[in-house]
RNA sequence: GCCGACGUAGCUCAGCUGGUAGAGCACUUCACUCGUAAUGAAGGGGUCCCCGGUUCGAGUCCGGGCGUCGGCUCCA
């Protein structure tokens, strides 16, 4: 048989032969090298058989920053963590161990808790065990004889895994420990040169909150030791980057024990609130929406109705009044449905566009809080529309389109994914068919690029959410556009048709920044604090270099204020170089000095990033103002 | 909510085996009147997260609670 490499030559091998074979075919030092195969994507084994006629490409130890190779060497440290816990803590039972993006995990069972220093013990373990060095042997086995061994093992995660397996199944056994695990493998352990052991988490046997929960430890591996520097550096970066930070340092918002997932927003927050208001307020009225106001509490009947008292009662804050019970709203759309229904409706004003922004509660669980990425009050900029079944359509391409608009204009890159039919669920299946089609029609007449997320649609209807990462990857939800054929029936609501008869309206959920407080957390670490004009807080800070020439930097702040621009003068006795450092440190996008030079006619401009330019007054009025268009 | 860790001045943090709390930055005052990222000096500032316990004595040890961080679950 034979094989293509990857510069199209081929290569003769005897049947059977392994990526192995093929390497020690090619020369001994790639042999020794060597950690994967691949082939069209896939991932396999050395110690596996290859095909005739197929295309492979033989990784190595050189490709130190390839996802694949990283991804292998990972998988074969998870093992070795195994190794280490079941030796250093006897009756340790084994769950699983996957490589993940930048690193891998392993679920354990100790026998007693674990704590943090228990990382350094076992990390000290792997490092001793690599040391020794570890060979990995592959070897098929049938389903009773995988169940015997792990229960004699007393291993019962491993037996059920054993049973749920589809399949073949295969052992790896480095050292003492043998794992149930498809591979791939290294060869051996050498080309670890860097284990770390990072964080310790609890996690549900197979994520199932009813199920035991386990003890994760996290951690990473490197075919270099500069790598795993470089790595951790780059987390330090990160936290540079963390919206928790800069909220406070440019003291846009905070927090207090007082009010846990309730931001306070202090001046320089409200301003960029204020902005993304100003625009969303802006940006609907030309779009033919309509702003309303509804109440914050209702009585539980409301949330009977709409269905939440069943499906979201955990989540709501409520309380009592003359014996009947109130809810504090953690949605607008109940609201909305009652304000649609309090008038009627023809078909000739459909689509009907509600909007508002308004203060959500939701009780979420302590352990999920997160900055402004989890809140437990917060605003959308929310808004619903209710149309006939054949303008969903259009209606959901209009919202892709405002949402776009907006991406573009503060210069994001979205992830859209398409969410359909869940398993519980309203509704008949025809009317899923038609409105899945229907957003999956808008998002192609956008020409957009789509995953699929089969069976995370919410129980009412479909929904194109848009995601994006935080500063640490971790991804958060940002737009939502969702179809509901349940809630306006369950409100009864109606509009008359041309026939005469009374129908029931579709209703989309939308919101594209979602909730501010998240879009500003997750805007601030995209942007690093370093917002575009038409956001930052203080646009411009005037700086007059001595006492003589303040009366003219006020003069010159002014000026820029009659312009919209949101300027100010730092006034303060102290050194120049002490307040441009100030302001580079608040991230304000231009700072103007004036003293003696400029009052002669030019301006020295000093931008962040440390670039210095000097222009005429009038090249930085026409200059701010071609920057803060919005 | 669950697992692990953490909580000391506005911020970042030090504080040993229990003996009555400290630094840098920030803030205030004074001097300097300044040319593109920190002028100097002096001063003020603490419920050591909260409640309880052990102890002659608790920031320190123990129990409970709250909050925060990293995960898990959840995210209509």
């Amino acid at each position: 048989m034979k094989v293509v490499l990857p510069d199209s030559s081929e290569l003769e091998l005897p049947d059977g032969a392994t990526g192995l074979d093929a390497a020690r075919a090619i020369g001994p030092k790639l042999a020794e090298q060597a950690v994967l195969v691949r082939s069209n994507g896939d991932l396999r084994d050395l110690r596996l058989p290859l095909q005739n006629g197929e295309q492979i490409q033989i990784l190595t130890t050189r490709d130190k920053h390839d996802p694949d190779a990283l991804y292998v060497l990972r998988h074969s440290a998870a093992h070795l963590l195994a190794e280490a816990a079941r030796r250093l803590y006897p009756g340790t039972k084994v769950a699983i161990g996957p490589p993940i993006e930048n690193g891998f995990y392993y679920d354990f069972e100790f026998p007693e808790p674990i704590g943090e220093e228990a990382l350094e013990r076992l990390e000290e373990e792997i490092r001793r065990e690599i040391a020794e060095g570890r060979e990995w042997e592959r070897r098929e086995v049938d389903r009773d004889e995988a169940r015997r061994y792990f229960e004699e093992e007393g291993e019962p995660y491993k037996v059920e895994l054993v049973d749920t397996a589809d399949g073949s199944l295969s052992f790896y056994k480095q050292g003492d420990f043998v794992d149930l695990c498809r591979g791939p493998h290294l060869q051996n352990s050498k080309p670890i040169k860097a284990v770390k052991l990072l964080s310790l988490a609890g996690a549900y046997w197979r994520g199932d909150e009813t199920k035991p929960q386990l003890t994760r430890v996290y951690g990473t591996a490197f075919y270099d030791p500069k790598d795993l520097e470089e790595y951790l550096h780059r987390l330090e970066e990160a936290k540079r980057r963390d919206h928790r930070r800069l909220a406070k340092d440019l003291a846009l918002v905070d927090f207090s024990e007082l009010a846990p997932g309730m931001p306070f927003w202090h001046p320089r927050g409200m301003v960029i609130w204020n902005v993304l208001e100003d625009l969303r307020r802006r940006e609907n009225a030309k779009r033919g929406y309509h702003e309303i106001r509804t109440p914050q509490l209702y009585d539980s009947d409301l949330w009977r109705t709409s269905g939440h008292w069943d499906k979201f009662r955990e989540n709501m804050f409520t309380l009592e009044a003359e014996g009947h019970e109130y809810g504090l709203k953690p949605m607008n759309c109940p609201g909305h449905c009652v304000l649609y229904g309090q008038t009627p409706h023809s078909y000739r004003e459909l689509p009907r566009r509600l909007a508002e922004a308004g203060n959500l509660h939701r009780n979420e669980l302590s352990g999920t809080l997160h900055g402004l990425l989890r809140v437990r009050h917060f605003v959308q900029d929310d808004a619903h529309i209710y149309c006939t079944p054949e303008q969903v359509e259009d209606e959901v391409l209009g919202c892709l389109d405002f949402a776009f608009y907006l991406y573009e204009l503060l210069g994001l890159d979205v992830r859209a994914e398409l969410s359909t039919r869940p398993e519980n669920r309203l509704g008949t299946d025809e009317e899923w068919d038609k409105a899945e089609e229907a957003l999956a029609a808008a998002l192609e007449r956008q020409g957009l690029a789509y995953r699929v997320s089969e069976g995370e649609g919410i129980f009412y209807g479909p929904k194109i959410d848009m995601h994006m990462s935080d500063s640490l990857g971790r991804s958060w939800q940002i737009s939502t556009i969702q179809l509901d054929f349940q809630m306006p029936a369950r409100f009864g609501l109606t509009y008359q048709g041309d026939d005469n008869a009374e129908h029931t309206p579709v209703m989309i959920h939308r919101a594209l920044l979602g909730s501010l407080e998240r879009f500003i957390g997750i805007y601030l670490e995209h942007t690093g604090g370093d917002l575009p004009l038409f956001l930052a807080p203080e646009q411009v800070r005037v700086l007059p270099v001595s006492d003589p020439y303040r009366a003219d930097a006020e003069s010159l702040a002014d000026d820029l204020r009659v312009h919209g621009f949101r300027a100010s003068v730092d006034e303060r006795e102290e050194t120049l170089g002490r307040r441009i450092r100030d302001a580079e440190l608040y991230k304000i996008p231009y700072v103007v000095v004036w003293g003696e030079r400029e009052s002669l006619d030019a301006l020295a401009l000093r931008r962040r990033r440390g670039e210095q330019v000097t222009v005429s007054w009038e090249a930085l009025l026409s200059e701010l103002q071609s920057a803060a268009k919005v």
